[in-house]
RNA sequence: GGUCCCGUAGUGCAGUCUGGAGUGCACGCCGCCCUGUCAAGGCGGAGGUCGCGAGUUCAAAUCUCGUCGGGACCGCCA
């Protein structure tokens, strides 16, 4: 046994007690030749060592301390340091490791170092107290999401990373096959098609902390690879995923942060998008988008004029805050985000009465701009933003100018959860062939209430879709799925899908369908986001130990990187470049 | 594919707008001193391809263009 105690872990109990601990030094202060301390530290915490000889140890040398613990002198005491009231004395050290100077700082201060150094020396930045944290973290939320699965009788099962190429979809990485030169398996961009398949093969409740692969473009929530709490279950209804679902999500936020979450709420998309004006929304902030259509009915201002969806969000307070080069970036905004222009109104007071300041103010009636403070409870020193166009668009623009001016860093604030339900079954048309293309994905359930509407009115077709959202992040989504191959097919055709192309295409997937297929229904949630909320992360490589930056090349390991072309060659491969 | 921000010593920065010798700060590092510190303290020292390449200029860290790298975002992520 090289250690009998942790450096965080000892006290005053084990005052008097000849101890060994192990560790890095943390930091040292020298007093001479006769006087050194040296706080040791491994993954629990630190301890003072006092050294009374000469010793040639530096910062993050690997050491083994023995000595007696002893209880500090009154006026040595540091009440900021857990062991703080005891220190190592008499100590014998033998270095195991010596170690050169880090190339920064393996303290706090390393938060403000340049993420791709951090990343360069990784196995440096995890010594980090940080870092350690968030790992055990995850592995808290982990446990937690496992343990709340087994409990509900889901049955842990792993999928094939090695899977057929299905284009739909996310990007794939792909593997070539040395059996088969010039054909490839393809990534897991999620385990969709196999769990389904262990629904008709009778598993009744499944999940996995399953790696994903897409080979799209890197963000703050965005990793090449990262992992899911995946799940699906049989002779299930909507209501039964999410309380499923929920259940490990509960357990995992409880046990990252001690504090059990209220029961979820759950709103429609339709109310996400006419409150928010997006299907995530972040709930830690007031504002809400307000319905201003019926106001200007009768207009004689042409922007309003010839829209079919205006509305508006009041900025509280907002007009000193945003002064006109500010006002000009949110209209950029919301140019970006498809709009064709912004009102903005300054609400003013004027012989004792509301009024409004602005570019348009001479376009409005007074009947127009009471009716507007008044709906958007507009008071003195408020900033109104307005937007007028088709419903989508007016709603997509405002929830980004809401993100925009008032919403927190993600990881700050109470945790908002919230439950979207009923998102369309398409969205959008494919611009070649002219067909809606599935919201979710081709094998979601419709709404019942609306099947008949599936080839008269498609896009007002709603799906037994949802996704959980966290403080403006979606974490997951899943949905309720076909069973019956004959709603498939109407599904299919409606995506312009007919059968000989859904054969080729979905062909080993579709026949296990014949076989008798249980109604069933699956939820996936990200656990790198759902750990770095709850880590206080804004940023899911904080809570990853190896991750990739934006660019996708590994600053550590140099990856990826080029092959012998003996390797190729076995696999049929000759590069182009 | 696009927009914006950033790049100066091992690390974090100031200097860049308004061109004038690598001018500098803090931490770290090295050496010496120091018996109660805890981000110890004191003295001294080393450490620089101002990301890289062109251009303008008598003169470029500073201005221009290009390029590389990093970050945030849009597209993309069924």
């Amino acid at each position: 046994m090289m250690r009998t105690h942790l450096c965080g872990r000892l006290s005053a109990a084990e005052a008097g007690q000849e101890v060994t601990l192990t560790g890095w030094v943390n930091r040292r202060r020298e007093h001479g030749d006769h006087l050194t301390f040296i706080d040791l530290r491994d993954f629990s915490g630190v301890t003072q060592c006092v050294i009374n000889n000469d010793i040639d140890v530096r910062s993050e040398y690997v050491l083994a301390v023995s000595g007696t613990v002893t209880m500090r002198t009154e006026d040595t005491v540091n009440p900021d340091l857990a062991t703080g009231q005891i220190e190592l004395k008499d100590c014998t050290v033998e270095v195991l490791s010596k170690a050169e100077p880090p190339p920064f700082p393996l303290d706090d201060r390393a938060d403000g170092v340049d993420e791709l150094i951090r990343l360069r020396y990784r196995y440096l930045d995890l010594r980090r107290q940080r870092m350690q944290k968030n790992m055990r973290v995850r592995s808290a939320v982990n446990a937690a999401i496992r343990n709340a699965m087994e409990r509900q009788d889901f049955v842990e099962v792993e999928t094939p990373m090695l899977m057929p190429s299905t284009p739909e979809g996310a990007r794939e990485f792909l593997v070539p096959s040395r059996q088969r030169p010039g054909a490839f398996y393809a990534l897991p961009q999620s385990p969709q098609l196999y769990k389904q398949l262990l629904m008709v093969g009778g598993l009744d409740r499944y999940y996995q902390i399953a790696r994903c692969l897409r080979d799209e473009d890197l963000r703050a929530d965005r990793q090449y690879e990262f992992m899911q709490l995946d799940m699906e279950m049989s002779f299930a209804e909507v209501d039964d995923v999410l309380s499923a679902a929920e259940v490990g999500v509960m357990d995992a936020a409880e046990a990252a942060t001690g504090v059990r979450p209220d029961p979820v709420p759950r709103i429609t998309w339709q109310e996400a998008m006419e409150r928010f004006g997006t299907d995530k929304p972040d709930l830690r902030f007031e504002v809400e988008l307000v319905e201003l259509t019926d106001v200007f009915a009768s207009t004689g201002f042409k922007a309003f004029s010839s829209a079919s969806s205006i509305k508006g969000i009041n900025v509280v307070g907002g007009s000193a805050d945003y002064g006109r080069n500010k006002l000009d970036g949110l209209t950029d905004v919301a140019k970006s985000f498809g709009a064709k222009g912004m009102v903005w109104l300054r609400v003013k007071t004027e012989d004792g009465a509301p009024t409004l300041e602005s570019p348009v103010a001479k376009f409005l009636s007074e009947e127009e701009k009471t009716a507007l403070i008044s709906r958007l409870s507009g008071n003195e020193g408020d900033l109104l933003l307005i937007i007028a166009d088709e419903w989508m668009t007016t709603c997509g623009v405002l929830g980004e100018l809401r993100n925009r001016v008032a919403r927190p860093p993600v990881s700050q604030g109470p945790y908002k959860y919230l439950w979207v339900t009923d998102f369309p079954l398409f969205v959008g048309v494919d611009a070649v062939t002219g067909r809606p293309k599935p919201g979710h994905h081709a094998f979601c359930h419709p709404h019942p209430a609306d099947v008949d509407k599936l080839e008269t009115d498609p896009m007002a077709v709603r799906a037994w879709a949802y996704d959980l959202v966290l403080n403006g992040w979606e974490l997951g989504s899943g949905s309720i799925r076909i069973h019956d191959p004959a709603l498939q097919r109407r599904v299919f055709a409606v995506l312009g899908i007919d059968e000989d192309e859904a054969n080729r295409r979905f062909g080993f997937f579709l026949e296990p369908f014949r076989y008798g297929a249980p109604p069933h229904g699956g939820f996936a949630y990200g656990i790198d986001r759902l750990t770095a909320i709850l880590a206080g992360e804004e940023n899911i490589r904080e809570v990853i130990a190896f991750p990739k930056p934006q660019s996708g090349l590994d600053p550590m390991t140099d990856s990826p990187t080029e092959v012998d072309a003996k390797q190729l060659a076995e696999l049929g491969l000759r590069t182009t470049i």
